[in-house]
DNA sequence: ACATTATGTAATATATTTCTTACATACATA
DNA sequence: TATGTATGTAAGAAATATATTACATAATGT
């Protein structure tokens, strides 16, 4: 397989979370369905979520999902 | 945690490949720097790929992420 | 000083995605 | 009939995402 060049892809949850009215991880964590070390791993771009977590990320901000995340390239 | 119920998520990729000039599953795959296989189990939806992959995809179709991705609820 | 809350780190285990390889089938066409 | 191309299935290995548990720290309020 050609070997391509890992997308950067950075979030705004961190954001999204404190104009959400400061919703802490653990709420959001709560809400999305995963650990508080997914959303903190996340918000650190530990890794790239799957496409099926970053749904719900979106959904339980009310965004977009292009709205949550984006690559650059 | 709260087991939540595992999102729908399905992909306009096969219709997107025919409406790009019919483009083969096999080129697909080598924009997208994946495997044909892959390629194969996204179409079926057998599981819902990383982020990454995603963007992937829809750069190569040269559409927003929304429009290749939607999940249902 | 003590308890609570929010965030963070780290190690290990489990689940899921992706790769690799091999083979099957249908279709076109020389 | 033989050959090439596109799609499909399947099994196991490898890579990556997510869970689990435990503990650390800073800030806040009593």
């Amino acid at each position: 397989m050609s070997k391509m060049p890992k997308l950067k892809i950075d979030n705004s949850i961190r954001a999204l979370r404190f104009e959400a009215g400061e919703m802490t991880q653990a709420e959001l964590a709560n809400r999305v369905g995963v650990t508080r070390q997914t959303i903190i791993a996340l918000e650190q771009g530990k890794y790239s979520p799957s496409l099926e977590l970053a749904f719900r990320v979106a959904q339980a901000f009310g965004k977009e999902i292009g709205d949550v995340f984006s690559c650059s390239v």
